[in-house]
DNA sequence: GGCAAAGTTTCCAAGTCGGAAAAATCGTGG
DNA sequence: CCACGATTTTTCCGACTTGGAAACTTTGCC
């Protein structure tokens, strides 16, 4: 997978990946104030211009190396079965992507959130990058079903149910409201979207 | 409506939306560099510093009177009789709702659409608004079904209709690959989710 | 080795942000 | 109607951020 690339282009992905990281972890010890360029560069031993030349923004940089990862998911779904429809296919692949996108464990989910409630730039970052992901998605899934993702409009508003129930599953997690486990709420809401949407009534309460 | 506030307040209000006009005035007519404070502030005859006591970002500024607009008929939704389904009152009120958040005409659909394009500041604020609204939105529907906001999951699966909806129909619009007029767009997509989410086929061409 | 392409660094000018305090404006009770 | 407190707007300004330009280093390839 790494084979076809030269040295300059690993030392790239890795400076990025570092410098992404060490977004994060500054992010999580010292509150997204300590997330300067300096900071973030000093820690990986580069110039801050150089962070500069990699991210727009320190938003961007916190986010980077989740969205990288969820990539991988991406390509999962674009691997599962030919014959396979595409819900089953969302299906398998969402809950273990939305765990992947919110962060490696719930604490992560929990500091996104916190951050992203409080700070509109970075709410802001975590929606954009969530729209990127999207349009992976919708391009995955018209190549599955043969649709045209530049014609169609299903493949786009199946590839926005990921999002759609991340975003509502952690906007009621976040506030801490239920304490259901994190996965088993994502895979609530991917159940209920799967049944349909409720039509005009609330749906049992949690 | 007005009534109950005095002049300070009006005049705060009518400074607001003045900024935010001009500021969208200034994007379409000589693009978004050229939203400074300054500029704005100009426009409108107030200090650099007003624009920035009110706004923490020219993008915000830009969004802001659209925002307010849109406001206007999240309280349309709320003000539908009491019986309706849901869905229903969705269905009635969105195509409208959806056009007014791309802006008066068409014409700003496609300048908003492709500053966002551009501009990955752009695209997270107008994220970010979407997101704002579907709060706003989840509540009226958890208000009119009974459900508790804070806790279920109905309310914000529905919520999150109208944002996807929109942003399925203006990637698709935007990119200039229909001739259909934007409403018809979005008519079709709100049909098709209302209907059901396709599953695993691809819906007939546009 | 040597040359071209790509990446990194230093330097720095222009732009942005927001605190502090003075000045202007508004609401209210005499 | 005026005067006083509360709120908003303005001026001033220092700290921070952003990104261009050019020198310098590293990598890819012959």
């Amino acid at each position: 997978m790494t084979s076809d690339v030269g040295l300059r282009e690993r030392k790239k992905r890795a400076t990025r990946a570092a410098l992404s990281d060490a977004a994060w972890s500054l992010m999580t010890e010292s509150g997204i104030e300590a997330v300067t360029a300096e900071a973030v560069a000093a820690a990986v031993d580069v110039s801050p211009r150089t962070f500069r030349n990699y991210f727009a923004s320190r938003e961007e940089a916190i986010l980077d190396r989740i969205l990288q990862r969820v990539t991988t998911f991406v390509e999962a779904l674009r691997a599962r079965p030919a014959g396979e429809p595409v819900w089953d296919s969302l299906a398998y692949v969402l809950p273990d992507m939305i765990m992947e996108m919110l962060g490696e464990r719930e604490r992560d989910a929990a500091t996104l959130a916190r951050v992203c409630a409080e700070n509109p730039a970075m709410l802001a970052q975590q929606l954009a990058a969530l729209g990127h992901v999207e349009r992976m998605i919708a391009e995955v899934i018209a190549e599955r079903t043969g649709a045209d993702v530049e014609r169609d409009l299903a493949p786009h508003l199946l590839a926005a149910v990921p999002g759609f129930a991340m975003r509502a599953v952690v906007t009621l997690w976040a506030e801490g409201a239920t304490d259901r486990p994190l996965p088993d709420l994502v895979r609530m809401s991917i159940a209920q979207l799967r049944d349909g949407l409720p039509l005009g009534r609330a749906a049992p309460p949690t």
